[in-house]
DNA sequence: CTTGACAACCGAACAGTGTTCGGATATAAT
DNA sequence: ATTATATCCGAACACTGTTCGGTTGTCAAG
């Protein structure tokens, strides 16, 4: 697919296209966001703001692309937690390396999970978002295969579960404990592990 | 404190400072809280837009009031909650409510959530962040004093994982499944019931 | 009732934004 | 050397938030 038999010409357009996205990406990274401005980005890179506009169809396309990079940034926290942990450090391992994203990341993980137009419509990013997702379902799956979570849960429900929890973990560590200088890293590990633990008996 | 003996003129700014603030939420509901315009909102309610300026300092100062409104309607969620009940349905029954206000009121849920400068500095807003958190606070500490949640978790760590539970719930629901038509509130209350119970037995 | 103080409001302007379009220039293929 | 096309820019358009000076209207004191 992704060959290397490139024309200078299409490589000197990557190179462009790579410019602009690290000018916005750095951009978004100190002043939100909201404070993204495409003629600023062009007066960085010493384009004039027209010029953006062969590289991306508009300022909605370019943030949509920067988000793309981190979900995939993202996806790769997921994707290297070892697979051959017990089934329960696996889930709680994956469960700890979303909320290391997200602190570690802070501006990529707002971004990635605010911007309301999320529905990218892109099919190489669903597929990223279905590998993720997939991860998170396997890892459940695992759980209930070994008998350390009840069967007598839904598995969608448990998936819908942890998958809450983490996010909100790391919403609430990013954007309203930020200011705080306790480690709500250990404290998430500890009461992801309880989580665990209680949905080891039924009912 | 809010005594209703106002002058005529008094009485008349408080109204179309009321009337700024409908069309502002109102505007933020159709078309998100980036879409909003000062000058749209003038256009609305008929004034110019420097005129909106005796109201509200700037742009950011109308959002931070609309955010204001929408947590005053989330606190009455949570305070509307029976105190009366077992401590752990009371606090099953209010991360429920925390819940069913996101899926009720999905545009004041984002922004009140996803609006970065969350820091109103108001007194007045944090008498009331405040008193939702003690709420939760409180919920937690009847279920650790009934026995129903082990004491060998911090009380702390508690709160912390409760709040992102139900958060992390809520924002799933509204912004990543909405045009799911399952019921996630019920999967909500079940597997918010088997977050209790995991807690009852010490690990 | 008049006068003065002040609140409320507006018109016009300024600086900034996203976006479009016609034209200029460079690059590559013929 | 001549096309064709990919890049890029200047200038403009329609917006935006915000400020400022001036014009009203309102209310209380003389």
């Amino acid at each position: 697919m992704t060959e290397e038999d490139l024309t200078p010409r299409e490589r000197r357009a990557a190179r462009t296209r790579e410019a602009i996205l690290d000018a916005a990406r750095e951009m978004i990274s100190e002043r939100g966001a909201h404070g993204l401005s495409l003629r600023e980005v062009a007066r960085r890179i010493d384009y004039s703001p027209a010029g953006l506009y062969e590289y991306f169809g508009n300022k909605d396309e370019l943030v949509a692309a920067v988000v793309a990079q981190g979900f995939e940034r993202f996806s790769r926290y997921l994707l290297g937690v070892p697979i051959d942990l017990p089934p329960r450090d696996y889930l709680l391992e994956l469960g700890m390396a979303y909320i290391r994203f997200a602190v570690e990341n802070p501006q990529h993980f707002m971004l990635i999970f605010n911007t309301p137009d999320l529905r990218s419509s892109k099919p190489d990013d669903e597929f990223i978002a279905e590998g993720t997702h997939h991860v998170l379902i396997k890892g459940i799956q695992r759980c209930l295969d070994a008998g350390e979570i009840s069967n007598s849960y839904q598995r969608e429900d448990l998936v819908f579960a942890a998958w809450a929890t983490v996010h909100g973990m790391s919403t609430l560590i990013v954007s309203h404990l930020s200011h705080d200088d306790h480690d709500w890293l250990a404290t998430s590990r500890v009461m992801l592990e309880a989580w665990c633990r209680g949905l080891e008996q039924p009912p």
